[in-house]
DNA sequence: ATAATTGCAAATTTTTTGCAGGTTC
DNA sequence: GAACCTGCAAAAAATTTGCAATTAT
């Protein structure tokens, strides 16, 4: 529990408990939206309200704890910040994998004529399981 | 407007007024969003309503003539269907430039275990105009 | 002629807001 | 103790639905 209370100290919030509960099911789930977080903090914490999460959803964004991942058709998920990533999201079960930007990749995207602040890239297609089934 | 309706039947829509106004105004903007093409369509078409917009939205996505471009923290535009690309978003402005993919970028994209259907690759930045002023 | 589409109004769902009371630093 | 947060209830915004009338093929 330390580390969401460093992480949010850090980035000049208060580490309120609502805010710690919601770090720790998005840590926990890899990606989640905003109801699924709602579900699982209320387990902990029967009343949190959808408000503060909206609330604060809004506010880690800004502060750079979490990152919003849009999903097509779908309500965004939110993961935590990390090392940037790229998403395999797979349309058959909608389970989202995390996967390393190749070097090249990276240098293949870089573009004149545009100042690149970060990119999002959502490879869309079916995971390895759902290929055999 | 004939390409429109071709379009339509192409992909077993009937061709209606309002179809054709939604293509067109979605094809002129290059990318929109469900309420700019509202106001835009209601210019020609002061009947048309949101509800037909929706549906149309979702119909037209799922037979192949449009496609969602979702936006970090906006609502998602659309854009008619065509040869994939990318886009760079401009984080000052808001404007959406189309661009290629290189063909070293999509090399670099096939990842094992991974039955890559379709591509979104969004770079959010600085466009030329905004990085001089 | 048939099946599909539209527009409306109402319902639902999602997100935002204001504020009194409580909490963090 | 000052500034910030929370939860509530209410408001606002976004999206979906059912259905009678209209339209495309």
């Amino acid at each position: 529990m330390k580390n969401y209370i460093t992480l949010l100290k850090e980035n000049d919030l208060k580490a309120t408990i609502q805010r710690t509960s919601i770090l720790k099911s998005i840590d926990h789930a890899g990606h989640i939206n905003v109801d699924e977080i709602y579900e699982e903090v209320k387990k902990q914490y029967p009343t949190l309200s959808l408000a503060t999460i909206y609330k604060n959803i809004i506010l880690m964004q800004h502060n750079g704890v979490i990152i919003e991942v849009p999903i097509n058709g779908k309500k965004s998920k939110y993961e935590l910040k990390k090392d940037e990533h790229m998403h395999l999201i797979c349309q058959k079960c909608g389970e989202i994998q995390d996967q390393e930007i190749n070097p090249q990749t990276k240098e293949t995207l870089i573009i004149e004529n545009f100042q690149l602040k970060s990119s999002q890239i959502n490879l869309y297609g079916l995971c390895n399981k759902c290929q055999n089934s």
